[in-house]
DNA sequence: CATGAATGAGGGTTCATTCAT
DNA sequence: GATGAATGAACCCTCATTCAT
């Protein structure tokens, strides 16, 4: 049961609480697993029925193939990625109050995704690995960067940079250097190099002072 | 014949000429490209074998195993990718002569990586598709990292501390942030987004100078 | 409910009126359109309950088995394809007063048979494709052949061979090649090329005289 | 090697010797037993595989799928069924030496199609229980009966209707009544009732006499 | 009586690897 | 050294059948 109120929140959509039932649960958390571990393509349906607890047919009761397995698991997740994106609010919020700075923006920003890698590695592994081989995937958050996120983080962007706190840039460079670097900590700390010792709230805060710094109007 | 040279050139280790026969050339260009584009997993000896123009036994006499055969692409590209690293004279050119400051040093790194990504871009896609699976992939890099790397680099930053031009920050960090910030751009020039414009040299410049500015030593 | 009549009818034998459920009867349909156009073998359970409109499970319900169903369909059918046979008064109409020849008994005999293909052609269909599978299809053919047809049949030509109507040939070799003629006809109309334009009363009057012309006495 | 004699000699087009490996003659042999025992769709390529001593992948290596498998016993077949009708002299020999009428053509023709199928009778199953399942199937022979066949055995009809030999009835009925009868006959004797106790030449004969005198212009 | 989730054996097909030629 | 036919394990997926609800 409580195993899968992570699942359950991870793939629900619009709040709307999904149906899972226990077989279902079982089959997408071992499939989340086993394509983290070892990738989707050395994945074999029956190793994912043996872990799950089901029998192979099972699977495919649910998931018409293999392939929609995997997608039935990435789909909602992307929505997740781009969760601090996704409120009606949003804009509004980082504008009036919650706000008063880019930096403190950011932090939030950083703060926010670095629990939610933390919480859901195993999922970020499957986009990091799976991405590069299913055109599908790499569209759909083209999709959901260009609709959900591109236009509202560009709308900060010229907030703050009217407000005289960062640099004349191109937004789009803004933004490719803060994604950079907050992803590139974040892959850095939980995937590449997760075993090296990590202070993370100070590493996290040297990271926001370095682009700080760097994309800041000069006196 | 010519095809083969920018082979040849990407294979070789320590100056020493590789001895390809003419059929382990094009299986190993095959493979390349095919590797690339499909992904390891999904790249089958036969289809390998096809478009080498050479039976499919051929290969497994070159290579004991398709994993072997991509050790033996990945392995000295490693190096290659390591290479501004590797000169043994590369410390005390960075200090003595040629480069003036950190930015110079950053400047001169940045370019000659965006000349080799740009050249050997499918092998790159390959690192980008397969260093998640394999973990001898990620091992050598790892160790050629530390070996070639970590220490030339750490002195390159202690240096330009000294010298006052580079922030009191850990020289792990500065290595980290460095690292994240070039290969990030480069992996969104040529991987990620390479369908939108770029002008490579003032989008090069700009990330140079938020890097700069966000590791600069603080008036 | 009209939909059933035609099935209801198929299916009864010896006047006993079958009882059919709703849900049996669509499957029954379901079933019969189904193996006639993909055949047995290629049409899944699950398909016939899709277009049953009726869960799988309730299939197996009404019949044990895949091939209890087909037999369900297909045992009473193989009397109604007998059924010009099947009357007790059968011999005896022939004789007294119904046909004074044995072409009128033929060509009563195959416009009975026509109509009869025309109307439940799926089934026939279903003959057509699946006695060479099933031995016990087979068997039970030959079965209602040997118990109401040959003797019945033999009767009439003995009768009108004595009448000096028929040549001398051997009896199994005119009920042969009278079945072979009409069902050749029968056949070749509905199944192998329906798309002919075909002029089926004068069609069916040549075929009659063929075959009179072939197995009358000789003047 | 002797086994592989017929087959060779019925899948050969044109005279060319086929080049048939030892393990892909003895797929074929046991596609071709197995396939006419228990039909096409109820065969599968590991119980061929295991009859033709072979390893199941052997199979796919020679034929792409289990489809094309049976085309490739199929396809050349039906030439062999035509073959009758596809000398190029043919129709010159009908008129002019071999056949002094309509009866003796007949005759050698059904004698040449009793000896074939005869001779080829699983294929002849084949044919009988797969055609209705397989359009392209049907397709092939449409195409062949109307380019190789229906032409010139409709001039032989003219010739012998000119010559008052036969009734004044359309080529096409003719061609259809004729067909029916000398598959009708072969079909019951060697299919459908192969255990009766038949007089080959005595029933041939007669089934040849009827048709005959079915067909034959009244005095 | 009806449902449909679950089963697991078996289906066709692919593939890295071997080896006789 | 080069070939390509042969292998057989493993792959994804389908299906008739069962059974708890």
């Amino acid at each position: 049961m409580n195993d899968e109120q992570w699942l359950q929140e991870l793939l629900k959509i619009n709040d709307e609480e999904v149906k899972l039932s226990d077989k279902q649960a079982k089959i997408l958390e071992a499939a989340i697993e086993m394509f983290a571990e070892k990738g989707y393509a050395a994945t074999s349906t029956s190793e994912i029925a043996k872990r799950a607890g089901v029998a192979e047919g099972t699977i495919f009761r649910h998931y018409k193939t293999k392939k929609e397995l995997l997608m039935a698991i990435v789909t909602p997740t992307i929505m997740k990625i781009a969760a601090p994106f996704l409120a009606k609010e949003f804009v509004k919020e980082v504008f009036e109050s919650q706000y008063s700075s880019y930096e403190d923006f950011i932090r939030a920003l950083m703060n926010n995704r670095y629990e939610f890698v933390k919480k859901y590695l195993p999922m970020i592994r499957i986009f990091w690995q799976e991405t590069a081989f299913h055109s599908d995937i790499k569209e759909q958050i083209q999709t959901v960067f260009m609709e959900n996120i591109y236009g509202k983080f560009k709308r900060v962007i010229d907030h703050f940079q009217q407000k005289g706190e960062l640099a004349d840039l191109p937004a789009n460079t803004i933004i490719r250097m803060t994604i950079t670097t907050i992803v590139g900590f974040l892959l850095t700390r939980f995937i590449l190099l997760p075993n090296l010792q990590w202070d993370d709230e100070q590493e996290m805060e040297r990271t926001i002072q370095m682009l700080m710094h760097g994309l800041k109007k000069e006196g």
